[in-house]
RNA sequence: GGGGGCGUAGCUCAGCUUGGUUAGAGCGUCUGCCUGUCACGCAGAAGGUCGCCGGUUCGAGCCCGGUCGUCCCCGCCA
């Protein structure tokens, strides 16, 4: 139906007659010729419709077209005179002097605005009801066709190393940790279900198992949990791999060499530094106050517990006395935060838990103004600011509760300053690699009862010994993340392939030897029969490929994304099945 | 489940602070004119339950209460 596409006439086809097709992007009616800018996914070509051509013939038919109508346009190519040369579009030395014009289809007025020129973007909720229209727009081809470039570059760097892809069930089982399993009725077993697997986590390991010593996958994962502007609603993609007789530094290794890769090829940000610093996660949260530290900026966090121990605030005082820690985070320059500012970061350190928001402003002209001053003493400030090496203009910000309390309200504190005083530079890339989770915590739905804090399956650093030797608290497991600018792009981890530690690590959780057998049964049988020792981990593929391009919402790189309340309102999914469907599956209707 | 922002023409928005004639703009749509534009231009027209319900008032797009929708955040995300 065509010869060339919309995108690739130039100078060199002149003289030709070519056959295009596509859609009218826009027509401008002289009266006498009309000109249209054709359009399809390469580019637009300028096609004229002159009256004198063929007895008026083309020119008619050009009248009655509009927007987004579907055409055939057979014609020659035609320099341009030099005045009229657009340098906007490749195509702009030539046009296309219409010989015939066939309306393929046509088109109802599209509900918003198609042309890229355009600075405002229709609301989402409307283009998300149009997908297919929303899609036609430079920018969604852009970004379909540079995730589709990105997603090859992943599966090249893992083939040139020898992995294979594995491609593992998207019917699989519930899993008692983790998020919020989305259940599948099962039609020959009523009142059993299938889960969508939240990851291809244990079918990975199971592969190494297998002896397939190399394996990754475009994988998709399913959680039922609310979404966020970087976390899509029920389902996402993540680059799962594993390898087995690795060690941790093997597998960081690989990583980093992946993301320095694909950040200089995807993206436009200055990696900040190529070998990616680690930290552990202890010192990430006692310095950044979070597990996804953004580097970009400092904003360090300083402990001054030993500074205010026995101070005048009693705060301060009582919350060291106890067992608890104050923390403080000076900003430079923050002394020119208004009030408004103050309140607002203080609502978020509340959000996090803390039960307000303690400060020092350092005046330019070295005065204190601050509500603790005249509790903490001259003294004492003074210390303080000294300590935490404040000069005139700052602010600085304290946390006094629990450890994890006070990193976590001061981490988010941290945060909004980096906004707030624009430090976070989108055109660096700070990748960091956060290590030694640790093992176990404290569980936050039993009082003192003891729980994986994250990965029940990572190996814990030091094996058999540290389990039976060390404070369950202290323990660490080899387990990291990657992270960018403040996101978690990966977790991974050297798992626990040896059936005895495995026993213990879930002993020290609480778990009985037979319930551990009932609920992780295959993977610690699997484990019997010669497990190698393996690790991996899973980047989040759209998240990553959202922070490299700077795009705002997950949801714009999705071709078919859901709405922020999981919903596809072009589809109009989730919607009501019918009675017979719910019989088969032994599934009793509501209401 | 909780908090915040937003909701006015097909689309993007102004108007709300301080209630007052017929609610405006740009784009789009429709009609007419125009043979060199490329976000063409010119002239004209159509298009509105100001999300919805209630209240205050002589009078509500504007103030108050409720409600619905949406986005963001918290919770949640081994």
């Amino acid at each position: 139906m065509r010869t060339h596409t919309c995108g690739e006439l130039t100078a060199e086809q002149i003289g030709q007659t070519v056959t295009l097709a596509g859609w009218v992007h826009r027509r401008r009616d002289h009266g006498g010729v009309i000109f249209i800018d054709l359009r399809d996914r390469y580019g637009i070509t300028q096609i004229t419709c002159n009256p004198q051509v063929d007895g008026n013939t083309v020119h008619t038919v050009a009248e009655k077209l509009r927007n987004e109508w579907v055409i055939q346009v057979v014609g020659e190519v035609v320099a341009r005179p030099a005045d009229m040369v657009n340098d906007h579009v490749v195509t702009g030395m030539i046009e296309v002097h219409a010989h015939k014009v066939t309306v393929l289809n046509t088109s109802k007025t599209p509900p918003f605005d198609i042309g890229d020129d355009k600075a405002e973007e229709a609301n989402e909720n409307i283009r998300l009801r149009y997908r297919y229209i929303d899609l036609r727009r430079t920018k969604l081809q852009n970004m379909l066709a540079e995730k589709d470039r990105f997603i090859r570059a992943m599966r090249a760097f893992f083939h040139a190393r020898g992995f294979h892809e594995v491609q593992t069930p998207i019917l699989a089982n519930s899993s008692p940790e983790g998020a919020r399993d989305w259940l599948v009725p099962s039609r020959l077993y009523h009142g059993k279900f299938y889960a969508l697997p939240q990851a291809p986590q244990q079918f990975k390991q199971l592969l190494m198992v297998g002896g397939m010593d190399k394996y990754f996958q475009i994988a998709p994962c399913f959680r039922d949990e609310d979404s966020r502007a970087d976390r899509h609603f029920g389902e996402f993609y993540q680059l799962d791999f594993e390898m087995s007789f690795v060690e941790q530094e093997d597998i960081l290794h690989l990583l980093q060499e992946l993301w320095v890769t694909l950040t200089k090829d995807f993206s436009t940000k200055e990696i900040l530094t190529e070998d990616f610093p680690r930290m552990t996660w202890h010192e990430a949260m006692q310095r950044y106050g979070t597990d996804k530290p953004d580097l970009r900026f400092g904003l360090e966090i300083a402990d001054v517990s030993a500074l205010v121990r026995g101070c005048g605030f009693s705060v301060f005082a009582s919350s060291v006395e106890s067992g608890g820690v104050v923390h403080a985070l000076c900003v430079p320059e923050g002394a020119a935060l208004s009030r408004k500012n103050i309140d607002d970061l203080t609502d978020i350190a509340k959000e996090k838990g803390a039960k307000g928001l303690a400060y020092i402003v350092y005046k330019n002209d070295g005065t204190l103004q601050s509500p603790i001053v005249k509790f903490l003493g001259d003294a004492c400030a003074q210390k303080i600011l000294q300590d935490v090496g404040a000069v005139p203009g700052d602010i600085v910000f304290f946390g006094a509760d629990t450890w994890m309390t006070v990193c976590a309200a001061l981490g988010a504190v941290r945060s909004a300053c980096g906004d707030l005083l624009g430090l976070k530079d989108p055109d660096k890339a700070a990748w960091m690699f956060v290590v030694d989770f640790p093992m176990y915590g404290m569980s936050e739905t039993e009082e003192g009862r003891i729980d994986f804090s994250h990965n029940p399956f990572s190996m814990p650093k030091g094996g058999m010994n540290a389990l039976k030797t060390q404070e369950p608290l202290e323990i660490v497991a080899h387990q990291f993340d990657l992270v960018l600018n403040g996101y978690e792009i990966s977790s991974g981890a050297i798992r626990n392939h040896d059936p005895a530690i495995m026993y213990e690590a879930f002993r020290i959780a609480g778990y009985k030897k037979e319930e551990v057998d009932q609920k992780f049964g295959h993977m610690v049988e699997a484990f019997k029969y010669g497990a190698p020792p393996h690790g991996g981990a899973a980047p989040g593929i759209d998240r990553a490929f959202m922070v490299l391009t700077n795009c705002a919402s997950i949801r714009d790189i999705y071709a078919f994304p859901k709405d922020g309340q999981g919903r596809d309102v072009m589809l109009g999914a989730p919607s009501a099945v019918t009675p017979t469907q719910l019989k088969e599956l032994g599934i009793t209707p509501v209401e």
